[in-house]
DNA sequence: TTCCGTGCAAAAATTTTGCATCATC
DNA sequence: GATGATGCAAAATTTTTGCACGGAA
């Protein structure tokens, strides 16, 4: 696991060996997504990147994050509602999540499942498991 | 696991029981959900029901399959892209999806995960496993 | 200086809502 | 006949795109 310094070493190095220019909005938009573990919608970090840049636009935040994902720094991930949320934790692991507010929380499982390299045609290289239940505050709400 | 029959008569009692009305577009986009196995969108799901009632309202597809996401018939699933997908097939399944195209299809996994009943807080009740991958298709056309 | 990236605004795509009418019960 | 469901259109939300300008390399 690396820290966030190190993860920006790497996003900048990563930037130059593709060819990508380092501008203030990108380097913000990925500190914004390092910084955050709750699976922002696009809106969310657009508001959180505004603090910094108030003149950023969300269009630059879509492209922003596309381009991240394109790259492999960010994972697009999709759960609940109609928006797309957005993740840097890349590395392997799992999604806990409540059924009835979408709070998303990261797990980390110690099972493994073996899934063959092919599937039903399909050449497989990774997984991830969804694990669907209520998140405490959830659940202390619920007579209401 | 029933077949369609048994499934639509199972969606007429469940309607009767909680008060719903059956109606012709009701039965006809459960039908349509019934028929696909390929996890469509709202769009599609749309432009099939409309080969039977030419005269349905995208609007109603959208309330009819929020119902009957409600009353636990159907599912929505939301992988790829930007719009939601609907998924008829209620038991215990896993995705296979193919991270090109977008692909969906489900898959029965012999191996089980034992899931802690709390999780972090949260009191877990179902999981479901999302195996990525290239189909059959996409790895042929690896090259172009 | 050269391009890529950005901001802005408009467009496109997706989903929800209000309301009058219709059809099921 | 009562009430819930539908169709239509408008609105709201989310995402993408075109284009001129500005800033990183």
């Amino acid at each position: 696991m690396q820290n966030t310094h190190e993860k920006l070493e790497f996003f900048v190095k990563k930037c130059k060996e593709i060819g990508l220019k380092i501008t203030p909005q990108r380097l913000a938009i990925y500190e914004v997504l390092l910084k955050s573990y709750n699976h922002p919608t696009v809106e969310e970090i657009y508001e959180e990147v505004k603090k910094m840049y108030p003149y950023v636009s969300l269009a630059t935040v879509y492209r922003t994050l596309e381009t991240l994902e394109k790259i492999g720094l960010v994972k697009r991930v999709c759960f609940w509602g109609n928006s797309a949320r957005y993740d840097a934790n890349t590395s392997e692991h799992h999604h806990l999540i409540c059924k009835k507010c979408g709070r998303i929380e990261d797990i980390d499982l110690d099972q493994k499942l073996s899934i063959p390299e092919n599937l039903q045609g399909f050449k497989t290289d990774s997984y991830s498991v969804n694990i669907y239940g209520l998140c405490p505050k959830c659940q202390s709400n619920q007579q209401v």
